[in-house]
DNA sequence: GACAGCTCCTTGAACGTTAAACAAAACCGG
DNA sequence: CCGGTTTTGTTTAACGTTCAAGGAGCTGTC
């Protein structure tokens, strides 16, 4: 509830074009339906929200099925201390396992377990058909295109680690 | 954790391929990275989450400052439910006031309050400048219409009251 | 080798979201 | 106008997320 940062005051903003408006409507719209789409399907058919099916997909992606707890967090863009209550409910669940780093022991390594990785493989496909039917199957070949080089650009715009801004002399 | 739907069993999945993977992880690396982002930025400046503000948002641009609750939650693309522990907050707040309908008994409108609209008009500003650093400023106008166009289709798709397949005769 | 500062991860409380169940009013068909 | 159905909006409890704080181990410096 501070001043708007950006905008000195006196200063009359920046607004959106009508096109921009229409444009970002459209993604809040797009996105906020797809996520929940995607969360409903999953918990039917998973029992799990997006977020925490995207966690076991990358686990099952990694040698030996196991991450560091950071680089996990890193991958899903996601906080550590919602990784650490999202692994807790999944180890609950026993598709997850905690093991000791043995190198520092400080770290946790989050491993997917046998269990884990049957209910990824019983449910993938029916995910991959509902990303499938919701996006690929509407879009031409250029539009996918299109969509990952507009996504790419936006994600590494806010990576933690960009500054944000194209502009290395303000950090 | 039923059986995933759209693969009938023994049929194998239509995996994504290589390329449609690539746009699906930078759909979704952005999209929650962005909303983290939105969210972190209205929290900050405007005491509120992004999806509290386009309430107010869309109360403000409504005639009368009011919506139906029915109505309001069609526009924000959330469920009835939502929106009511939402209002209840933003009343609290005393940023939104409930109306009765005269109209109808059961219904209620939501209105913007004049305390709802100064910290509006305070925080937009801010708002639009958190937006245009993140996404507009980064894309050249082929790719925000392109963007815009994309994302009006996914949405079309998963509209309620779209049955998401192209197969009427399916529902 | 000790101190400062940093990284790793967890915790608890406050907050937001979801799902299911519900009451009240409106609507609709006979 | 009666009875069933639908619509409107709320409620409760379970669940997920955030934020701030903190403990424990690593790391670099003198």
């Amino acid at each position: 509830m501070n001043r708007a940062p950006g905008n000195p005051p006196g200063q009359e903003p920046r607004w959106l074009t009508a096109e921009e408006q229409h444009v970002w409507r459209s993604y809040i719209q797009a996105s906020t339906l797809l996520e929940d789409h995607l969360d409903r399907q999953l918990q039917r058919d998973a029992g799990m929200p997006h977020v925490y099916y995207g966690l076991l997909v990358k686990l099952g992606e990694s040698p030996r099925r196991r991450l560091r707890m950071t680089e996990l967090a890193r991958y899903a863009k996601i906080t550590r201390s919602r990784l650490s209550h999202a692994v807790a409910r999944l180890e609950k669940n026993g598709w997850v396992r905690r093991e000791d780093c043995p190198s520092d022991k400080r770290g946790q390594f989050a491993v997917l377990t046998d269990e884990g990785y049957e209910v990824l493989a019983r449910t993938a496909p029916g995910h991959v058909d509902a990303v499938r039917q919701a996006v690929f199957d509407r879009l031409t070949p250029e539009q996918q295109k299109s969509l990952g080089e507009i996504m790419r650009i936006v994600a590494e715009g806010l990576e933690p680690g960009g500054t944000g801004a194209d502009l290395p002399w303000l950090r």
